[in-house]
DNA sequence: CTTGACTCTATAGCCAGCTATAGGGTTTAA
DNA sequence: TTAAACCCTATAGCTGGCTATAGAGTCAAG
C-alpha cells in the first residue's frame, strides 16, 4: 500500500513542472527516490510536504543552494531553526540595503524628470545626446555587482 | 592628426574592459570602428564620449537594449528625448512596484523572526522541517517571474 | 630584429532557476 | 493489443551583461 506517486502527480500538487522537481532533485533538495522496474520514479506522499516546504522557503527569499543547506542539517538531525533564524535575519538585511538603493535611484529619476522640464526641447544639433541622462550624476553601478 | 585610439585605452578612459567595449559594439550600441592595416580598431576621442554616455544610461537603469535604441534615434537625426522622458517615467513607475514589493517581503520577514521568539526552541523530533519557514505565508514568487 | 605589450576572432562559461527539445521507453485502461 | 498519456535521460537554451580562454597576429620601443 502506502500509494506511490509519479513524477507529474507530485508536480502537479504542488504546482511545479515535472522539470522543475527533477532539477530540484538534481540539485540535492530532494533524495533520490524509489524507482519502479520500469525506471519511474515512485514517490511517498511525504515528497510532496518536501517540496511544499521549498517553496515556502523560496518565498521567503532564500535560494535553492540555501535551502539545500536547511534540509541537509535537517537531514543531519539538527534542528535549522537557529540557523535559519540567522538566515532570516541577514536576508531581512539585504531587503533593507536593497529598498535603500532603489529609494536614492527613485529619487535620481524624480530630479531628472523634473529638470527635464525646465531643459532645452530638442536642440537638434547639439552635442549631446540627450542632455536629461548626460546630467544625471553617475550612480555607482546599480546592480551591484563587482567591477 | 586627429590622435585614434586603440581599444584599451578607450576602455581604460571609461573604466570599462576591453571585452566589454567589444560586447557593446556587438550590440550596436558604438558604430563600427575604423580599423588599422593591421585590424586593430582605432577610435576617435568621441568614443570615448559614447561609452561614457552608455554608462550613464546604464545607471539610470536603462538595459543595453534601451540604449540602443535611444543611440539609435538620435543616429536617424531625431532628438531622443520625448522617448527618453517616457522610458525614464516608465522606469521610475517600475521602481515603485519593486519597492512596494520589497516593503511586503520587508514585513514578512519581521513578522517571522517576531514570532520566532515564540516558537518552540528546538522541537527536535517534530514532524515540521522548520516552523519558522513553514508558518509564513507563501507570498506569490517575490522574483516576479512568470511561473 | 627582437621582445613584450597589445590586439584580433571565435567560442565557451558564469549567475539562477528553470524550460524546451530529441529520441526513446513504460503504464494502464479499453 | 493497442494507444494515449505518461515517464526517462541528456543536452541545449533562456535572461543580461558581461568574463575567460585559446590560438594567432600587430605595434612600437630599444
Amino acid at each position: 500500500m502506502s500509494a506511490r506517486l509519479f513524477i507529474g502527480k507530485v508536480a502537479q500538487a504542488v504546482g511545479l513542472s515535472v522539470q522543475a522537481v527533477r532539477y530540484y532533485e538534481r540539485l540535492g533538495l530532494l533524495p533520490l527516490a524509489e524507482r519502479t522496474a520500469g525506471g519511474y520514479r515512485a514517490y511517498r506522499p511525504e515528497a510532496v510536504e518536501r517540496l511544499r516546504f521549498i517553496r515556502q522557503a523560496q518565498a521567503a527569499g532564500f535560494r535553492l543552494e540555501e535551502i539545500r543547506e536547511i534540509l541537509r542539517m535537517k537531514f543531519a538531525g539538527q534542528s535549522p531553526c537557529e540557523c535559519v533564524r540567522t538566515m532570516l535575519q541577514r536576508k531581512l538585511e539585504e531587503v533593507e540595503e536593497q529598498m535603500a538603493a532603489l529609494g536614492r535611484f527613485r529619487k535620481q529619476l524624480r530630479r531628472t524628470l523634473q529638470r527635464a522640464r525646465s531643459l532645452p526641447r530638442l536642440p537638434h544639433r547639439a552635442s549631446a545626446i540627450c542632455p536629461m541622462i548626460e546630467s544625471m550624476p553617475t550612480v555607482g553601478n546599480k546592480g551591484g555587482k563587482k567591477r
